[in-house]
Order: C-alpha cells, then sequence, then structure tokens
DNA sequence: AGTATATTCAACCGATTGGTTGACGATCAG
DNA sequence: CTGATCGTCAACCAATCGGTTGAATATACT
C-alpha cells in the first residue's frame, strides 16, 4: 500500500523526527541520549525512532544494550529526486524526473507525456 | 504548532496528492478534471486540492463556477533547502554522493531485515 | 546474586487523516 | 424560470498518529 516515498515523506511531516535526523547527521547516537534533549517521554522518541528506521532514513544496530542509531542519507535520495522535479527543470535531472513518473503515474497513459515509445 | 516544513511533507505523504502535483506539472486544471481519474469521491479529491492549497504547493483560483489549480513549485523550496542541509546532497553531486555512499556503506544486509522475531 | 541501565512492549487516549454520503450554494445553458 | 454542472460543506466512519504510563526484557556493573 504504503509506497516508499508515502513513507519517507511522512517521516519528514514531524519536527521532532527532522531534529533527530538532524543530530544525527553530527554522529551515531545511542537511543538515550537521542532521546535526552526532548521533553517526551523515552518511549515516544523510540517510536519515533522506530518509524525513521522502517522509513530507511535511519538504521539501528544493536550493540549489547545500546541501539546505535545511524543517519542512512540516501534514503533522501528518492524524495529528493523527487521533489527536483518540480523545482528545477534541468537536464540533468529530466531522466530522473522521468524515471519518477513512470513509476508514480502507472495507469496514466493518456497523460501528454512527451516521451519516446 | 504545526510549521510550514510540516505542513508540506505531510501533502508530499500521500500518493494521490503527489499524483495531483504531476498532474499539474503539465498544465492547469479544473477541480472536476483533476478528480476524473481517480477513484474516489469529487469531494475527496476537493479536500486534497484543499490540503494542496494550505501547503501552498498550489493556488486555487475561481473563474466563474469553475475553480482552477495551478502548480506552485516555489513551496517546495523550503523543503528542498532542508534536505540539502543534509550534507553534499545538492542534485548535481548526485552521482558523488552515491558513489560516496558505496565506499561509507560495506554491507547493507542489515537494513531493514528486522523481520517477526 | 542483586541492582542499575537501555530499550521496547502493551494498553490506552485524544486528535488527525482519508474516505464516504447527501445536502447545499453558485453559476451557466436553454 | 428550469435544470444541469461545479464545487464545497457537514456529518460520519475506521484507521493512524503522537503522546502517555507501567510492565517487561536484555544487558551491564559490582
Amino acid at each position: 500500500m504504503a509506497d516508499r516515498l508515502d513513507i519517507i515523506f511522512a517521516a519528514l511531516a514531524d519536527p521532532t523526527r527532522r531534529r533527530i535526523l538532524a543530530m544525527l547527521l553530527e554522529d551515531d547516537m545511542a537511543v538515550t541520549d537521542v532521546a535526552e534533549p526532548f521533553e517526551m517521554s523515552l518511549a515516544a522518541v523510540s517510536k519515533h525512532l522506530g518509524l525513521l528506521g522502517r522509513s530507511g532514513l535511519i538504521s539501528q544496530e544493536k550493540r549489547g544494550r545500546v541501539k546505535w542509531c545511524k543517519l542512512e542519507p540516501d534514503a533522501l535520495r528518492d524524495a529528493s529526486v523527487w521533489m527536483q522535479g518540480f523545482g528545477q527543470f534541468e537536464p540533468v535531472n529530466l531522466d530522473a524526473f522521468e524515471r519518477f513518473l513512470d513509476t508514480e503515474l502507472p495507469t496514466q497513459t493518456e497523460l501528454a507525456m512527451q516521451k519516446d515509445p
């Protein structure tokens, strides 16, 4: 049902999760350390991290009793490519955008896309 | 307290709305024409368009009894800027970034391999 | 062994989301 | 005026979200 872009954009649609991602940009962190600056329960932050993990934006690896969270910026590439299709129309990005249209609009055959058969 | 990024990412987190945006990339459209290819009620599509309008991703102008929907790609700029904050994530450098990731991520086997225990 | 730490799980809550339906106000055509 | 078309509104529904608590499970320390 929910495809990859759904989950990624939904994950980005929350300020807590965006802040977590920004924190992980600095360095890998344990769950407790991620939760520390937030004024919410550890369980809530753990949920956010679980969602981020499911979205692929972070990976989590348990070493001992500590679960380390690591940013996976590669997952943002899909979303970035999608958005570039709207923001800038550079020739460089046209291929990626056409690929996007292929996957995103499967049934839109009559859509006026001037693509070569 | 939903700030602008919240609303924009949330608007992008739905496949119907992304498809609507892709349609509007081709041309401005009336609400009924936007709704035509979707297998849902007109009211549902109207709600989606309302949300897209509130997010600033589209604008709507009523001429006569027809409400025209127009893509506003500039609204994506905030989100794009935020994502580019994730480090060397400019469109031009995508290839270089991919190469960086290839050397940075030795194994992806543990990624999303968490089946139910 | 016993205790502290790290993290998740389960149940619950109120708010939001994505959809439906039917009624409704505008606006256009005849 | 009459009737069709365009679009939204209001009420409802099931599912999800973001948060809370308290218990449970591992792992580490002494």
